[in-house]
DNA sequence: CTGCAGTGTTCCATTATTTGGAACTTGATT
DNA sequence: AATCAAGTTCCAAATAATGGAACACTGCAG
């Protein structure tokens, strides 16, 4: 199982990958679980985790385990409000909803994952803000490969090079190779599809949405239980998917960027 | 007069004080915005912005402006999915809400504001998430007032003197001797109201919660418009608040601290 | 076209913070 | 009471942050 990353550029590096390091286990970790993932040494760790401690971002639970702080939550709440692009997306997402019926989802793409902004329901019985920050592999998400259908053809091959391919179903794509061709066809159709490639009986369409310039790209998904959605009711939100996408890019192109 | 802010621990502190700046800000800040409410050097601060944004705690908009990273709605989705407390309240929001039909809350004390952890709400067209990771003032919330209630005298003191009284409508609480009465009454009723305190035409009632050694506060709240919640109906519900927060603690008592 | 002003970015000797090893404390377990 | 592991503190040495000033970019006005 993966050690830390490599990524310590400076002080605020070293201390976010602790807080990574804790954001990404499962269970609770007290100071030795994390000074054994971490590679630094114990009086260094312990005292990084106390500024992260008085600064909130981490919590000292009284079993001596940690947790992320609720200066988090604060921060993120902002940031979710504050967000131009998701409040564009808003009232597209919000209409797409009423149109299928079903989730409806708005994600970003960010290295080789997807992050996972905005997502409108009908249900709210189960799991209510399950979703929003969540992050998912590209290469077996609606969103994700509707995101990378728009990057130019450069940036897409070191995206994919950079992808370890793991098999969530029997459907998840195997290989960088599966991936390409499956970009080419989106590139063409104009929609991505997720046929239970991530999850079983969860499967959705997409659309791509990208800035001019195409340095940020992201994507919208409607997805519902394969049960239910058939491949061909999927294949008939392929058009208003792609619609509300197009949508979302006008707006972008007036409301952002004033000096394009 | 106190002094300005003096929370710069380290180099941690600091870098958190820009995000914090760029957080607080409701209209899009440029670097020489940023320059000049911190009190940092240019390069200085150059540097930190960049640092940030590498970590993906800011981002760079494309005129220039800074907007908090994405990577922060990553980190706050695992703080909320992991917060034991949160989940253990989780059904007993939901049982109080089905009871009432209205807008459940639960939120922590932070120093001298409440953070808002959870809601559980029936109209969802209306600002889904909004509330979630937000921050209000103690002494003008429900929440709030419950959670001081149920803390030790000299701490409730100590947090009292802290705060720097606004009003926000006509029945917002003046000073802290008002506040120091309200407690009081709260302590032997159990339940803490706002009566459109915060905000005109929102009204709740509240109940503390706390862990055995008070050092850990919160509240929860069932709230609702003022036109339909009468002050009877709202007294009718103070009951099956306080067995909702009485519950919750039980909870606690056996599910978190396994060594008490 | 040229100079100007406002912004954003880079550089590097000085300075202050972080580092890391070891010693110390705590508190559970035998 | 002794032992061991977990957690905490300390301080000289190493490293990273600082901050002032110079450099670049952009649009604007003469």
């Amino acid at each position: 199982m993966g050690k830390a990353r490599e990524n310590s550029t400076g002080t605020l590096g070293k201390a976010l990958e602790v807080v990574h390091i804790i954001a990404s286990s499962p269970v609770p970790l007290r100071f030795t679980d994390v000074l054994k993932l971490s590679d630094q040494p114990r009086g260094t760790l312990h005292r990084q985790i106390s500024n992260l401690i008085e600064e909130g971002l981490l919590d000292l639970n009284r079993d001596h385990s940690y947790g992320l702080g609720l200066r988090l939550l604060e921060l993120a709440s902002r940031a979710w409000a504050s967000n131009d692009f998701r409040a564009i997306a808003e009232p597209h997402l919000q209409r797409l909803h009423e149109q299928t019926g079903e989730t409806v989802h708005l994600g970003v793409l960010r290295g080789i994952e997807v992050i996972y902004l905005d997502k409108v329901e009908s249900r709210q019985s189960v799991r209510m803000y399950s979703q929003i920050g969540n992050t998912a592999p590209v290469y077996c998400t609606g969103v994700g490969k509707a995101a990378l259908s728009a990057l130019p053809d450069d940036e897409l091959q070191a995206r994919i090079a950079q992808i370890a391919f793991r098999r969530f179903t029997a459907s998840t794509l195997p290989d960088a190779k599966a991936l390409r061709q499956e970009i080419e066809q989106i590139r063409v159709e104009g929609n991505a599809y997720d046929r239970e490639e991530h999850e079983a009986d969860i499967c959705c369409v997409a659309a791509p949405i990208h800035a001019n310039n195409r340095h940020f790209v992201a994507g919208i998904s409607v997805t519902g239980p394969a049960y239910r959605i058939t491949p061909e009711v999927l294949q008939s939100w392929a058009g208003i998917t792609r619609a509300a996408a197009a949508a979302i890019m006008a707006n972008m192109a007036t409301r952002l960027s004033p000096r394009a």
